[in-house]
DNA sequence: AAGGGGCATTGAAAGGTTTCACAAACCTGG
DNA sequence: CCAGGTTTGTGAAACCTTTCAATGCCCCTT
C-alpha cells in the first residue's frame, strides 16, 4: 500500500525495505522488534503494518551475527526410539519453553560419527548450548566444546572430568533397591539380564544389585548373570530362553532387567514358554517406561525422574551465563514401583 | 606458534586471525574452506594448521547470511513419544546424512501454538526447508510459509491444498486389508476402536474397514465403534473395559484398533479380563511399530513403511529447488503383517 | 625472447541485523 | 519563557563470511 509491487517478487523484504515502507528509520524498526517500549505507539504501529504488508521475516542468521547468540538449545540423544529419552527431551522443551527458547533435538543413533557431525554444526550455529547423552561420556571433544566457549551439559552419564555440568540418576541405589524388593519377596537366586560390561550405567545397576544381596547376607554367587550385547526388546527375548534352558535346581526364581525393554521381551518369552510370571519367574525392569505399565503383566520397574532429569539439565545450561558459575553434578534418586510381575 | 597468545582469551578466532596467523589473505582462508582444489597444497596446509592452531570455529551464521541457505533440514513432528514418528524421523536421516545435510527435530507434541512457535524459528533460521505432521493439514500458516519461499513437505497427512509436496500411507486400504483379514478367519462382527470423529487418517481407516465389510456382503451395523479420545495407551485399556462390558449376544469377536498403541492396551484389559486373544478376541494394530511384535500375544498389525516415508519426504524436499519443480504428492501401499493374536 | 594461457592469490563489496552515541522534540517546574 | 531532564528517533559502525573481478606469476609455445 506505502510501496508499491511492481513486477517480479523481491526474495524476502528486510529491515530496510519496512523502515522505507513506513517512513522511518532503520533503527527505529529493530527498536520495534527488541525495545517496542522505546517507541512511540503511533509510530510502532505504523512500522507492525508495514511489516505485516511486506510480510517481513526476520533473518536470523543477521541477528546472530550482529547479537553473538542465538536463541536455540540442541540436545544430542543416545536414541531417539527409545522412550527413555524423548522423555527427557520433554522435561527439557518445558524448561526451554520457560526461558523462550527452542530446543532441537539431535539423534546420534549410538554412532560417534554421527554425533561428532552434529556437535560441529551446533557449535557452528553457535547455538546457546548442548545438551548430550554421550556415546562416550569421557570423549575429549565434549572437554573442547565447552573450553571453546559452547557450555554443554551432560545427561544421564557422569563424566570423570568436571568441564561441564551433568545430571544423572544414582544407578547403584537403583539397583539395590530393585534387589531388596525382590529379597523381601523370599527370593535368594536371581538373574541380571544386560550388558554391564559394556556400558557403565549397567555396571553400577549391577553393583546395587550385589549390593543388596550381601545387606541380606547373600553372596554374590546368588546372582546369575545373563549377558546381553545390547538392551533391546530382542535381548531380553533371547536371555529368557538362556534362562527357561536352565536346569530347575538351579534356575533363579527371579529376574533384575538393566531396562525395561529387556524386561517386555522377557516377559513375552515367558507368555510363549507357559510359564507364569510372578510365580514362576518375577521380573524386575528399569526406567518404568510407559510401556511398562501397559503390559500384559504390569512390570515392577525402577523408576528414574526422567522428565525432572531433562528439565533440570536444562536449566543448568541456562545457569552457565551467570556470572560466578561452578559446575555442578546433580544426581537423583530413583525410585521403585511395585507392579504385579514381582506381587504373588 | 605463529601467533603469540598474549594475556587474556580471544573470544573466539575469526577467518581473519586465521589468515593473519598463516600470513595469507582472507580470500585463501576462504577457498580452502570452500574450494580446496584451488588452492596450492602447501598454503592450504598452513592454513590448515593455523586453524587448529587458533581452534577456528566457522561462523555458520556469517555463512548462511552471505551465501542465503543453510544446511539444515528440520522436522516438526507431532508426538515425539511415538515410536512411530521417531522411525520416519530416522528415515529422514538417511536421507539428510546422504546430501550432507543435518536434521533438526521438533516435537510439536500436538499443541498449535508450540507448532506456530516452532515453525516461526525455523523460518527466521531460513533452514533449507521444513517437514512436518501438522497438528491440522490445512492450517493456512503452511503455505503462507511455502509462498514466502521455505519449502514445505507435509508428511502422513495429505493437505487439501496443492502448496507443497506431502507423502502418506493410503490409509483406507490400510484398514481394508485389515478388515478383510479378520473376514477371512470368520469374523463378522468387529469393533473399531479409535477416534475418527477427530482425525483424518483414522477416519479413512474406518473407511476402508467399512469398504472390506461390505465387499463381504456385510453392511455397517456388523462394525462396533468404540471411540476413544486420543490413541494412546490408557485409551485402549478404557475401551477394553467398554468391549468387555457387552451383553455376550452383541460382543464383537474381533477388534481393530486405529494404532499399536491403543491394540496394547486392548490386549492388557484382556490379559486382566482372563479374556484369551485371539480365541475369545482377535485384535490387529496399526503402524507394526517395534512393541507390537513384543507384546505378550505378539499383534497382527498394518504396516506402514515409515522409514521409507520419512526418507522419501526429505528426498522431495531437496528436489524442490530444482528448476521445472512441480509438487508432488506420493501415497505409499501398507502391507498386513499376520502374528498370532489373529491366527486360532 | 616475446607473447599467451593457466593457476594461485588478493582485495573489496555485500549481506541484514543490532548497538550506541547523538540529535531532536517534548515536558516540567520555576 | 527558560534550564534541565526525559522521551523518540536517527545514522553509522560492526559482526564474519562469501563471492568475484582483478592481479601477479610461472611456464609453455612459437
Amino acid at each position: 500500500m506505502t510501496v508499491q509491487e511492481s513486477g517480479a517478487e523481491p526474495r524476502t523484504a528486510g529491515m530496510k525495505d519496512v523502515a522505507a515502507a513506513a517512513g522511518v528509520s532503520l533503527g527505529t524498526v529493530s527498536n520495534v522488534l527488541n525495545r517496542p517500549d522505546r517507541v512511540s505507539p503511533a509510530t510502532r504501529a505504523k512500522v507492525e503494518a508495514a511489516m505485516a504488508e511486506l510480510r517481513f521475516v526476520r533473518n536470523e542468521s543477521a541477528r546472530q551475527l550482529r547479537a553473538g547468540r542465538s536463541r536455540v538449545l540442541a540436545y544430542v540423544m543416545l536414541d531417539g526410539s527409545n522412550p527413555f529419552f524423548t522423555d527427557v527431551a520433554a522435561g527439557m522443551e518445558d524448561a526451554a519453553d520457560a526461558g523462550d527458547l527452542s530446543l532441537f533435538l539431535c539423534n546420534s543413533a549410538h554412532q560417534p560419527a554421527r554425533e561428532a557431525a552434529y556437535l560441529g554444526r551446533l557449535e557452528q550455529q553457535r547455538v546457546q548450548g548442548i545438551l548430550i547423552t554421550p556415546v562416550d561420556p569421557d570423549a575429549p571433544l565434549l572437554g573442547e566444546i565447552a573450553h571453546r566457549g559452547t557450555p554443554v551439559v551432560v545427561v544421564d552419564r557422569t563424566p570423570g572430568g568436571t568441564s561441564h555440568c551433568s545430571v544423572a540418576v544414582d544407578d547403584v541405589y537403583g539397583g539395590e533397591i530393585a534387589v531388596r524388593h525382590l529379597v523381601e519377596q523370599g527370593h535368594d537366586r536371581i538373574a541380571f539380564i544386560g550388558n554391564h560390561t559394556t556400558v557403565g550405567q549397567v555396571r553400577d545397576r549391577r553393583l546395587g544389585a550385589l549390593r543388596a544381596l550381601r545387606a541380606a547376607g547373600l553372596g554374590p554367587d546368588h546372582l546369575v548373570d545373563l549377558t546381553t550385547t545390547a538392551l533391546t526388546v530382542a535381548d531380553g527375548r533371547g536371555a529368557g530362553e538362556r534362562l527357561a534352558g536352565l536346569p530347575a535346581s538351579i534356575r533363579p526364581t527371579a529376574a533384575f532387567c538393566a531396562n525395561d525393554l529387556v524386561a517386555l521381551g522377557l516377559l513375552q518369552t515367558c507368555a510363549n514358554l507357559r510359564m507364569n510370571v510372578p510365580d514362576d519367574l518375577a521380573i524386575v525392569g528399569y526406567d518404568d517406561i510407559e510401556f511398562a505399565a501397559a503390559a500384559a503383566v504390569p512390570l515392577t520397574s525402577v523408576r528414574q525422574p526422567r522428565r525432572r532429569l531433562g528439565r533440570t539439565a536444562a536449566e543448568l545450561l541456562l545457569a552457565e551465563s551467570e556470572p560466578g558459575h561452578e559446575h555442578r553434578q546433580v544426581v537423583f534418586t530413583p525410585e521403585l514401583v511395585v507392579r504385579a510381575s514381582t506381587l504373588h
